[in-house]
RNA sequence: GGGGGCGUAGCCCAAUCGGCAGAGGCAGGGCACUUAAAAUGCCUCAAGUGAGGGUUCGAGUCCCUCCGCCCCCA
């Protein structure tokens, strides 16, 4: 066997894989001393057997595991399955497998394929979002939100397909405003549904991203959806046209209440309460039609820029009083403006807003600027800095001052005040589907909507349902989940038959993975205080606000009701954002049928081969093209790993290991010990940066500098120890492979991932000479190698003293010398 | 429309603080081994960094404008 020049992956790779589950190797045990570090790769949807963006994401996880336990962590390495969602609905309805069949099978699959990666996780801890036991912890975090005022219930607008007769979720409805399944246009609708009140923190949520080491990009897009804004609030009295009496007021919200005087009219969202009330007969009509257009546009539409402004609003007939200069202005109702935000009124100032704008030139309202814009600018709107002009008691003040004063007046006046504003809403949780965790709320006529007692919980979904393309939830129309006694007065009783929202789910896995066998409560304290924060969260970009967001949420929420520990604030302290798989320009994944399946790869070149190519790819934050190409780099990287099979595994012949090997090579030998120890510097410095693809390539060049060194005739003890130490450095990135010649080389039992991590030798790391650059007037023009430590004096005259230099020199001036001895030398010249 | 990213050899990609454009791989060429081929080993080839300007002794790297591709928000 120790002549085998073959590597049998087919054979071998399973064998590991089995090994590392048998010995328990990445298993913590309750009393271990090390220090403990919590590596998560955001757990799947179960949609099958895994593609090449699943194999990203958990070779990537999986190098940074097996690096920190042979740096000496106790390293939490679980997994499971964001098993609830939509796609397993939609199959039964289409005549597949029943969700949880469905799932389940699915949940196989994709597990079958992540273990033949040999990723090392601890399958212990496996926990599934549709498990009875997930179920119950999720609906108690529910009923605790509820009890502590988290979780409320409100009419809100949703997707409402009128060919479906059902609601849809944001991603069935098409960027043109119609539904995936039946093409026809979506439409708004109010329905009662529950809500998490996020927004209570706007701005911990916002204030605490400061501290996270996450890619600054996913701070900067979490920071605009949060979208602070700072501004003021005031009132307007409305002046009805045909009663002509001051009844009614409107408060507009404005980030720039130093534009007041330059307010030409009013504009309430279509759903503003005041519009019913404000219209006047004349203008019924028109405000009626603009009401039905806008019932039947999406969000997408409303906000869009595109379509023809003079379409898009209309005249109450009623007129508001500027407070600023006591003026009438016409009350206007307009899609744009949306009820979610601010107060669902704005002033509009056409001379400073591009929107307002446009809306002032479609329905010719007069426009006036506020502000002195720079010379030369056109008729547009001008939002930038300047003086104010046209605007009273502000006038000749600068923008910021104006905003300041006009609120302070504001406030003096007892109309309004500074005001706060956030973009984000509070999270609607509520799905109108059957694949989901039941909400567990029970409506009695009597006592109300009542949560379920934690003695009752589960609540869990019926078997008995069936599945037909009504477009409504089964649970709708189930008698026997539905019907249920009032918690309170034992009187006859409905349960809610929404589910919730699957991101409610994975809001939380992080902490149960802590102890997922501990049943009082969803999250055992004393071990999330161990492990948490996660040390290093790995994931797709595409979860960079929705996911991350409520997660964060949820530990700050969990922490307040008492569920989690409060100190912890935040649950992720490093995240790494993958880059995707592309194939065809698209993302690949199953919902685009673009994939590209590992097996093929795991049979041909094996599991170690794929990794590798996933790492060399290039930079890991970087999205990858699949190619023809890549077939040749995964070939490459099969090539490279036999290669380091064969130093790895065969004796050299012409190297005996003898205790006194005389006539060895100094010189080689000595720059093996130097390509060593600059490969363990260099690698495990490109680990802790996420650069595998530069450390998969330094493995590379040491092993071709071994090669080259057993050439050549270098010491056998160090060619040893540096194909020992090439080993050490492999073992995260093709840990298969690199256990197994591990074992041959030290014996039967000889584990490779138990090993400590090599450390460099910083004496090797300094070279003695180096090679120092002149430049003349910054170009290159000889290079001269000195020693390390060379004076900076003596340097400059070698430099000086250099045939090349001399003849550059030829009666120029020098005018100066930039003198970075011993890396470079850059002498200016004259007037050359 | 706003925000972010990317653009280096035929291709994928390297290049600490602004200091020799090349670490590694793929493809190509040559040689060795072989009856031959595969496999393997060795050697070799190649761009002046998307375009233009600026700052600097010196720019792939910093600044500005433009072009192309991608992502997010609207």
């Amino acid at each position: 066997m120790a002549n085998d020049s073959n590597y049998d992956f087919a054979k071998i790779e399973p064998l590991w894989q089995k090994r590392w589950q048998e010995l328990g190797i990445y298993e913590i045990d309750p009393d271990d001393k090390r220090p403990p570090y919590y590596v998560l790769c955001m757990y799947p949807y179960p949609s099958g057997p895994a593609h090449q963006g699943h194999v990203r994401n958990y070779t990537l996880g999986d190098v940074l595991v097996r690096y920190r336990r042979m740096c000496g962590y106790a390293v939490l390495t679980p997994f499971g399955f964001d098993s609830f969602g939509l796609p397993a609905e939609n199959a039964a309805i289409k005549g597949g497998a029943r969700p949880k069949d469905g799932t389940e099978a699915r949940i196989r699959e994709l597990k079958a394929s992540v273990q033949r990666l040999g990723a090392a996780y601890d399958w212990t801890r496996e926990i599934k979002s549709h498990d009875p036991e997930y179920i119950k912890f999720n609906q108690m975090i529910f009923t605790r939100f509820l009890q502590n005022d988290l979780a409320y219930k409100a009419e809100a607008p949703v997707n409402w397909c009128p060919g479906c007769k059902t609601v849809l979720a944001n991603e069935q409805v098409m960027g043109d405003g119609t539904c995936e399944r039946s093409g026809d246009k979506v439409e708004r609708r109010q329905l009662n549904q529950w809500f998490f009140r996020i927004t209570k923190y706007a701005e911990e949520l916002l204030e605490d991203l400061d501290g996270l080491d996450w890619p600054e990009r996913v701070k900067i897009m979490q920071r605009n959806w949060i979208g602070k804004s700072k501004g003021a609030t005031f009132q307007l009295k409305v002046v009805q046209s045909e009663e002509n009496v001051e009844k009614e007021t409107i408060e507009v919200y404005t980030t720039r209440p130093d534009t007041a005087f330059g307010m030409t009219y009013v504009v309430l969202a279509p759903e503003h309460p005041l519009v019913k009330k404000i219209t006047s007969v004349e203008q019924q009509k028109e405000v009626d039609e603009l009401l039905d257009k806008v019932a039947k546009s999406n969000e997408i539409e409303r906000l869009s820029s595109e379509g023809d402004t003079a379409k898009r609003g209309a005249f109450t007939g009623s007129y508001a009083i500027n407070p600023f200069n006591s003026q009438r202005v016409p009350i206007y109702i307009a899609d744009y403006v949306l009820m979610g935000y601010g107060t669902g009124a704005i002033m509009a100032v056409p001379g400073e807003d591009e929107r307002d704008f446009e809306f002032a030139k479609a329905y010719s309202l007069p426009i006036l600027r506020t502000t002195e814009p720079p010379e030369g600018h056109d008729e547009t709107p001008y939002p930038g800095p300047g003086i104010k002009i046209n605007s009273g008691f502000l006038n000749g003040l600068s923008v910021e001052e104006a905003k300041e004063q006009a609120a302070e007046w504001l406030t003096q006046e007892g109309i309004g005040t500074k005001s706060t504003q956030y973009r984000l809403r509070d999270w609607l949780i509520s799905r109108q589907r059957y694949w989901g965790c039941p909400i567990p709320v029970v409506y009695c006529e009597k006592d109300g909507a009542l949560p379920v007692p934690d003695e009752e919980l589960p609540i869990l979904l019926p078997d008995d349902v069936e599945f037909l393309p009504t477009g409504e939830s089964p649970l709708k129309s189930h008698q026997g989940f539905l019907n249920t006694t009032c918690p309170k007065c034992q009187g006859p009783a409905t349960r809610e038959s929404d589910t919730m929202d699957t991101f409610v789910d994975s809001s939380w896995y992080y902490l149960r993975f802590c102890n997922p066998f501990y049943d009082n409560a969803p999250i055992d304290q004393e071990a999330a205080s161990r492990f948490m924060p996660v040390d290093q969260y790995i994931g797709g970009i595409t979860h960079a606000i929705l996911h991350l967001l409520y997660a964060r949420f949820f530990m700050k929420a969990l922490g307040d009701v008492g569920l989690a520990p409060k100190e912890i604030r935040e649950p992720f302290a490093k995240l790494f954002t993958q880059g995707m798989i592309r194939l065809g320009g698209k993302a690949m994944s199953k919902s685009k049928g673009n994939v590209i399946s590992p097996d093929v790869y795991f049979n041909t070149v094996g599991a170690d081969a794929l990794r590798l190519a996933h790492l060399f790819f290039g930079p890991p934050q970087d999205d990858v093209d699949w190619s023809e190409q890549t077939d040749e780099i995964i070939e490459g990287c099969s090539r490279y790993l036999r290669k380091v099979w064969r130093l790895a595994t065969e004796k050299d012949g012409s190297q005996e290991l003898e205790n006194d090997v005389t006539d060895t090579d100094q010189a080689s030998t000595h720059m093996l010990e130097k390509a060593l120890n600059k490969a363990i510097a260099s690698v495990t410095d490109d680990l802790e940066k996420y650069a595998f693809n530069t450390a998969v390539s330094s493995c590379m060049t040491l092993t071709n500098e071994i090669n080259a060194a057993r050439r050549s005739g270098a010491d056998p003890h160090v060619i040893e120890k540096a194909t020992d130490t090439l080993l050490l450095l492999l073992a995260p990135l093709a840990p298969h492979l690199s256990a197994e010649a591990w074992e041959n080389r030290k014996g039967e039992g000889a584990l490779l991932h138990t090993q400590p991590w090599p450390k460099a030798d910083p004496g090797f790391l300094l070279d003695e000479m180096i090679t120092m650059v002149i430049q003349i007037n910054g170009k290159l023009r000889e290079k001269i190698e000195v020693p390390a430590d060379i004076d900076t004096v003596v340097a400059e005259q070698m430099a000086l003293g250099t045939p090349k230099v001399q003849e550059a020199l030829g009666g120029s001036r020098i005018v100066k010398t930039v003198n970075l001895a011993p890396k470079l030398i850059n002498i200016v010249l004259a007037g050359k």
